[in-house]
DNA sequence: GATTACAGTGAACGACTGTACACTCAACAG
DNA sequence: CTGTTGAGTGTACAGTCGTTCACTGTAATC
């Protein structure tokens, strides 16, 4: 139980705490939204008396603003993988779903987070809003670069790009509802979707 | 303030103490999520006592039920309203996403439960998830009748299907979170959106 | 006109909430 | 070695929560 002999400093131990409390508290959210759960549960999950808990957060919201920091972190760490820019939609769009897919199963806790507070209300729907909206402006700038896209204006690039990512999103929330087992079948028709939509962009005109 | 003489029969009565507990805590719900709401104030807003309210609901989870099943009453209103097949695309999308936009501004709370509350989990996630396939379902049978979507088998049909509520939740979710001023802008952005993907539509080859 | 059904009342309960306050005790700085 | 800092403790308080129970007054029934 206890850990090894390593002194252990004392921001060390603070920083684990905080981290704990932050684990427990994702842990809490897997079935239930961030405004049932308590300070006192979070608290003890994280092992300490609820009084402690000010000493790492002013307030639950606090809290929750952090794992929105966390949690975006995640899919932060998904965008940059999926860049691998191949020459091919049939490939962009099979390896993106791919990625998208081993990111999610890999941190469940985190996307079902982002997802299930995204419509919450509140500071934290706001917070993910403004996540997303950098998600979604990265991803125009990369559609920029495809030679069919070239032309477009902006607007419509931003356009194209709120449409992917919320495909996207509904295939995540998908996935988060169904078992393992139906996996293949849900990235299958992310990767239709995705085909349907681009198979648009050549015949595109703004007007 | 007081109503005419007629006599009120005692079942009209409930009725009316039924459909404040149902109003004030649609009104509640305009800036939180479900969760958080507590019998006490909704029983308080309908003015009537914390114990009263068990004459009409075993619990606030049956509340939601409730509330479900009148918000998507207005959902059914909104795709019956829409269902006045026109013969272009251009005009199918124009007067669709017009719908949608003179529904959402006139039932605000409706759709802001039913988006807010969509992915918040638990059984009222589950009783809206149910509806919304209903609604997908019957928006396929719909597109089935089109030319250009005859041959397409009813796995497709239902992909595209999901597709389109997909984007008509999004702009729905724009249209609440914006002033009435940026309408227009949202709804330009829809049409864009829906055009991008039936344009891809002649085009689709299902393998 | 007497009787029943029942929507709404009011007090009380035990459990849980966020937060204030004074405290301990080990890691740290001088 | 000494004094300070600060993460974590324990008690306490005022609210709110869902739910119980015995009740009242009136519309509906016979």
């Amino acid at each position: 139980m206890s850990e090894p002999l390593t002194p252990v400093s004392r921001q060390e131990r603070k920083l684990r705490t905080r981290q704990a409390l932050l684990d427990t508290a994702l842990e809490l959210l897997a079935d239930r939204p961030f405004g049932t759960l308590s300070l006192r549960e979070v608290a003890k999950g994280a092992g300490i008396v609820p009084t402690a808990f000010y000493r790492h957060f002013a307030s639950m919201e606090e809290l929750g603003v952090a794992l929105v920091e966390e949690a975006t972190r995640t899919l932060r760490g998904m965008m940059r993988s999926a860049r691998t820019d191949p020459d091919t939609y049939q490939g962009m769009i099979s390896a993106s779903v791919a990625t998208v897919h081993q990111f999610v199963r890999a941190n469940e806790d985190h996307f079902r987070f982002l997802t299930r507070e995204r419509y919450g209300g509140g500071p934290l729907a706001r917070a993910i809003a403004v996540e997303l909206r950098l998600f979604s402006g990265d991803l125009a700038i990369d559609l920029a670069r495809f030679a069919p896209l070239r032309s477009w204006s902006t607007e419509d690039l931003h356009m194209l790009a709120d449409l992917i990512v919320s495909v996207m999103l509904t295939t995540i929330v998908e996935l988060l509802e169904a078992r393992p087992a139906d996996d293949a079948k849900i990235t299958g028709t992310a990767e239709k979707r995705l085909r349907l939509v681009l198979l648009g962009v050549p015949h595109w005109k703004s007007a």
